[in-house]
DNA sequence: CGAAACCCTTGACGACTGTCAAGACTTTCC
DNA sequence: GGAAAGTCTTGACAGTCGTCAAGGGTTTCG
C-alpha cells in the first residue's frame, strides 16, 4: 500500500528539481487526503466518517491524518472549503455560452439533472454539513460563507436570466437561492431514494419557477 | 399528542380498575421516553445524541431504553413518528379561521415566524433526520412518509389561499412545498446562527411568494 | 400470604472513536 | 558519508457507544 507516493513523486519532475517544495507537497498531501475524506463522507456522512475510515480510503495508515491536520475538524473543515472551490464556477459555462433566456433555462436545468446524477453524494454531503451547523457551532464559519457564494452563484444565473428575457428580476437573491435549493434538495432526496422521476420533475420545476421570478411581462 | 387516547382512556377508568392496563401503561412510557429523546434531539442532534444521554434527560436509567424497544433505531424511528403527529396540524387552525386570501397569507406567516422561534430545535432535528436518511436506508420509511404529509398540510394551505383568492393554483404541491421548504430552512439556519432579521425576512419573502403560486389576476 | 408477572437498575462486554507518543524509514543537505 | 529534517507507521491511551444479562423491587392476583 505505502511507498507509492514516492514513486508519484519520483516520476513526475525528477528530472530539474525534485526537492525545494515543502509547502507544496505539504499542501498536495493535505489536499490528497481532503480528497479520500470527501469520498468517504460523501459515501458515509459527516457522523459515520471516523479517521480511520478515511485513511482506509487513502493510501496511508491512519495515523498520518494527525500528522497534516491538527484534529478531526480542521480537516473536516478543510475539506469543505476544498468542496467549495469545486462548485462554485458550476455555472458559469451556463451563464456566458446562453444567448437566450429560454435557451440559458434549457442549459440551467440541464446541468441541474447532470450534478444531481453525477454528484450525488457530495450534494447530500453538503447538507449533511450545513444542517450539522444548526448544531455544532464550530461549522458555521465554513457553512455560511459557502452558502453565502452558492448564493451569489445562483443569483449570477437569475440575474442573467432576467437580462435576456429583459424583464426585471422580482426577487431578492436570498429568495432565489432559497426556493431553488428548496426544488434542488427535495430532488436529490427523491434520487436517492430511488424515484425515477426526480429528474425530470426537478427539470420541468424549474422551468416553471423561473419565469416566476421576473417582473411579469409587459405585453 | 399523539396518546393522548391512551391517557385518557387510562386515567379514566382509574376508579374502576387501576389494573388491567398493560398495553396501555406500555405505551405511555414508550411516549414519556419518546418525548426525553425529542428533548435530547433536538439539542443535539441525531448524531450525538446516546441512549445513555436520553435516559439522563428522563428520570430512569439507561437500560430502560432496551426494556421499552428493540434498539435504538426503533426508538428514533418512534420518535420520529411521534413528533409527526404534533406538527401535522399546526396550520389547520390558520386554513379554517381565515375568511380572506390576505388574512390567510399573514396568518400562516405569522405562523411560521412562530414556530421558528419557539420550536427550532424540534425542525432542526427534521433537517437532520431527513438528511440522515440520505445515507441511512432505515431511517428513510418514516422520513418519506413523514415528508408526503408535510407536502399535504402546504397544499392545504396554498390550495385554500386559491380558494380565498378566486384563482387557481399554478404550482403542483411538490413544487410549492419544496419551495416553501427551502425558505423555511434557509431562515431556520439564520435564526440559529444569530440573525435577527431571519424571521423579519421569512415572513416578507412568504408574502411575496404565495402569489406567485397562483395563477395570474384576470384584470 | 405467596407465587408470578412486571418494571427498572446496575454493571459489564466488546467494539469503536480521536488523539498522540515512540520509533522506523526516507529524503535533504553539508 | 553522516547529521538533520521531514514523513509515515505502529501501537497504545482514555473515553464513549449500543447492547444485554443478572438481579433487586414492586405490583398483581390466585
Amino acid at each position: 500500500m505505502a511507498g507509492t507516493t514516492s514513486t508519484v513523486s519520483g516520476t513526475a519532475a525528477a528530472s530539474s528539481r525534485t526537492r525545494r517544495a515543502p509547502a507544496d507537497k505539504h499542501d498536495a498531501r493535505r489536499n490528497q487526503l481532503a480528497e479520500s475524506a470527501l469520498t468517504t463522507l460523501g459515501e458515509l456522512g459527516y457522523a459515520r466518517t471516523s479517521l480511520r475510515e478515511i485513511a482506509n480510503n487513502s493510501e496511508f495508515s491512519h495515523g498520518v491524518v494527525h500528522y497534516y491536520f491538527h484534529d478531526k475538524l480542521e480537516l473536516i473543515v478543510y475539506c469543505v472549503r476544498y468542496y467549495k472551490a469545486q462548485c462554485v464556477t458550476r455555472y458559469d459555462a451556463v451563464v456566458s455560452d446562453s444567448t437566450t433566456a429560454e435557451g440559458l433555462l434549457d442549459a440551467f436545468a440541464a446541468k441541474l439533472v447532470e450534478t444531481l446524477r453525477d454528484e450525488a453524494p457530495m450534494h447530500r454531503l453538503w447538507y449533511d454539513l450545513r444542517t450539522q451547523s444548526m448544531f455544532e457551532e464550530s461549522l458555521r464559519e465554513a457553512v455560511t460563507m459557502i452558502d453565502a457564494t452558492l448564493e451569489e452563484m445562483i443569483w449570477r444565473v437569475v440575474s442573467r436570466y432576467a437580462e435576456l428575457a429583459g424583464r426585471p428580476t422580482a426577487m431578492t437573491p436570498s429568495a432565489a437561492y432559497a426556493v431553488l435549493d428548496g426544488l434542488f434538495q427535495q430532488a436529490l432526496l427523491g434520487h436517492l431514494v430511488g424515484q425515477p422521476q426526480a429528474l425530470d420533475q426537478i427539470a420541468s420545476q424549474v422551468h416553471g419557477l423561473m419565469p416566476l421570478m421576473l417582473a411579469p411581462a409587459p405585453s
